[in-house]
DNA sequence: TATGAATGAGCTTTCATTCAT
DNA sequence: AATGAATGAAAGCTCATTCAT
């Protein structure tokens, strides 16, 4: 009854520009490169980003970046791809350890709103990512919804969720309602001193998760032929 | 029991060079900057877009478009806050035609979704907003959730919608299904000569609004004491 | 019996930026440009050549130079044209000026040094343009020889030149000629201040010319059959 | 009677790193790396070939290519000369073979043309070498044109060479003829599926000899007093 | 009001060379 | 003797903005 999406693809580790696989320090480098592309990419956006700001921050030359990506482009895409399969992990492992279908979902998006307290370049470089690498932005979201979709089909099939509702249709609503919740109440919101909260304020939280538990929820009549 | 936004703004039509208000050719010169900077934000992005780009779509000469906007993210802004007034006005109007509530916000986003099929420069602008102009994306965003959550609140009030939602998180949420779906239903979706629908499918309207009532609706028990 | 090349080709006078036609002050700048590009590309050759030591030199703005150029390589191509046209202009010139079949040779040669020493870039330049730009390179040499030949098969016509010999591979060779006796005495040849000659110095050029009168001349049999 | 030149020097055969002799092994990959530079700069030219075109090509390590050379251009002057030691060479033995003085011409230019055809990379390399090592392009004429001009100056104590010729502007002549024929007939000339004759056509290369015969020839009266 | 030539900061990218291994 | 990861100077090019007309 998880509706943890399964994680597949491992990290490249292949030199673009030899083609030769890399080495320890090779792999450390690139990690290196794709935080600070994290730290820039969030702080600045893809765009006033730029190479020499990344490299930078990473502490290495600049000429050293083309041995491990192509482009500004191409370490754009690995570290969306990256960061994906990161929240995604993040999201299983709080869903596993949950007991009750509405737990599994609290523990989903609780993961998730973590994960973009902590990595805020997520969220802020995937909703400029349309013009960028449109395929990427569309990867992003399919990946994180399948999951949802799965873990729904699953729970309408033991009578844990409306059987009415679209699987598809209400996993893009339930992504929907994380990110712009997430960037409401988790990225926007300030104290004094200019720092965003370190996780989503609790009250926040349990109204979204009322609010989607009324929308899942199996209505009393829903049982006997899943239409009312 | 309307949950249409109120639209208090007018356009902007005073020359930022001259600081003298806009002759009529002047407001039609405007209007026209307006619009090629609405086709070419939404092709291109931000980034991509460029005056030049902007002022030939307008059929005007590149030195004149600084007669009328101090700069390229003056008339990104113009543009956002046109756009959300606009988009905010289609909704209004669909919401006050209707009956019930369920019937206005059933009006409300088919408003919302008719408005972004015709102008995908709201959605696609909106997404990279972030790094453009900040400002400008809360406001484009709180104006339309205002409007939701004083119709939400206006419809716990007489017993329409669930007294324990909060009308914030609530409306927040309806606000972010509306931009997934609408993205993932209405730009990704192609037909064979990729061109996207006109509109939303009905079924995934139809199942969107399920979800949208379920959450909503007033359990029986909810006249009472608002809490279960 | 003139073999002055014939000459048609127009100066380009659009900008590939616009597409429009050049104004009186668009051609000015242009035409600095060229002259600029003429030194530089002289002095440094074409891979040392940058843009910006184009433009400094031209005095005007790095900008501005795409509004001319598209590329490097396309100033490069026009520069080499438009040597071109002149080298053979100022050919033609003197061979017009010429009475007889060697006064015509000895004025194109005359001609084709003098254009050499006072504008060594052509030289120069289209001895390195194999590979930045083979078209242009195989236009320039061919526009030459083609006046040769055609000047070569109308003297053997008359009678004036041994009509046994080729005149495609005749004129190949005194292109040949020319070229490496002018790099030899008209370019690397120093005075004690490191100035190259002004011109020919005349005892090459008659040595040289003897050598090519004693190829050209019909042998004393040849008038008859034109084969010995 | 014979123009060949002579050739004096011997192989770069010591280290530029460790200034110590090369040993067998050594050896062999500095003539590794000088063959694949010659295939790498007869395609790209010397611009756009690089060091590691050169080294993956010649099949060793990046860093091992500043064991061999200092720098780019130092390969690209090795280079320049061994292939102008080479093509002298080739010239040299087939007019060695030869018994008339009109035979050892014929020969030198069969050897010049056959060492063009097989090595593009001579004509190529050279054209472009003004700018890259002007002392070098320097040599390379200087050598060749110096085993003309003596021979010619021998030919001409026989009576074989019209006296009246200055050998030195002779034989630059006889030099920039043999390129550019070499140029235009050898190099550029494409059959169907795009390949370069193997070697010089018969008929152009007999037009050339004519060509020359007729320059070279002693005038009847020639033998008294070399003027007419 | 309208124009478009001119500008230069700043971008991404390449590659000869170094050096620790 | 051999390697290849790392470097950064310097290149070509773009485009928001200015200003003289």
């Amino acid at each position: 009854m998880s509706i943890s999406p399964d994680i597949v693809e491992g990290t490249e580790n292949v030199s673009p520009a030899t083609g030769r696989p890399l080495t320890k320090r090779g792999e450390a480098t690139r990690r290196r490169l794709l935080e600070a592309a994290e730290a820039v990419f969030a702080e600045q956006g893809y765009h006033e980003a730029s190479i020499v700001k990344i490299t930078e921050r990473a502490g290495i030359g600049l000429g050293t970046f083309y041995l491990y990506f192509d482009s500004k482009q191409s370490i754009f895409e690995s570290l969306v791809l990256d960061l994906n399969q990161r929240v995604r992990h993040a999201m299983a492992e709080e869903m596993d350890a949950a007991g009750s279908r509405l737990d599994a979902e609290r523990a989903g998006f609780a993961g998730f709103f973590r994960f973009t307290a902590e990595h805020p370049a997520l969220y802020r470089v995937v909703r400029e990512a349309e013009f960028v690498s449109p395929e990427t932005l569309r990867q992003h979201y399919t990946r994180i919804v399948d999951g949802y979709e799965r873990g729904l089909a699953a729970a309408q099939a033991v009578g844990d969720v409306d059987r009415r509702l679209d699987p598809a249709v209400t996993a893009w609503a339930l992504m929907g309602m994380g990110e712009l919740i997430g960037m409401r109440f988790l990225l926007w919101d300030r104290d004094a001193e200019g720092r965003a909260p370190a996780e989503m304020p609790v009250d926040v939280f349990d109204h979204m998760m009322l609010f989607i538990d009324n929308a899942l929820a199996p209505r009393t009549h829903d049982t006997e032929d899943g239409r009312s």
